[in-house]
DNA sequence: AGGAAAACCCCACTATATTGTGATTTTGAA
DNA sequence: TTCAAAATCACAATATAGTGGGGTTTTCCT
């Protein structure tokens, strides 16, 4: 969960906005949001989904990949 | 979430492996799995997840690509 | 250093995901 | 068409995600 925490965090830094406003872009609350940074949350999908559209990302699954 | 569960289950169809199967492998209910299946579901993150890696499949987040 | 905004913490409440059990339906192969 | 396995359904109970409110700490700019 930290990793998905630190993605989220860097994009929102990258797009210079607030913890608050991304929680209300992405119509979550911000409690929610900040444990979700900080790696201490277990998000519902739909949750997770709204706040990677919210940031202009996307998740995609495919078969796993080697690790050399 | 309908699509995500169609991801599941046709990846666990491939395996030949029952939904039972794959919910004890994952360490999940029987009853979460067929629901995520069937798109009624709003799985947590760490469900997700376990379900995917027992399938061997990974996710990865990547920003949005153009829609042409 | 001072002050304001941003982030974090704590707590309690509500909503809902997860689960097991047992019954029912659907599927697919002999 | 039968029969067993697989999947779905219904229900109740428990676990936990999501939330708001208010206070504290951290960040960072001047």
């Amino acid at each position: 969960m930290e990793r998905f925490g630190n993605i989220i965090k860097e994009r929102r830094k990258e797009l210079s906005i607030t913890q608050r406003e991304l929680a209300a872009l992405a119509g979550i609350g911000i409690n929610t949001l900040t444990k979700i940074e900080r790696g201490e949350a277990n998000p519902s999908l739909k949750i997770v989904l709204r706040v990677l559209d919210t940031l202009g990302l996307e998740m995609n699954i495919k078969i796993k990949s080697m690790n050399l």
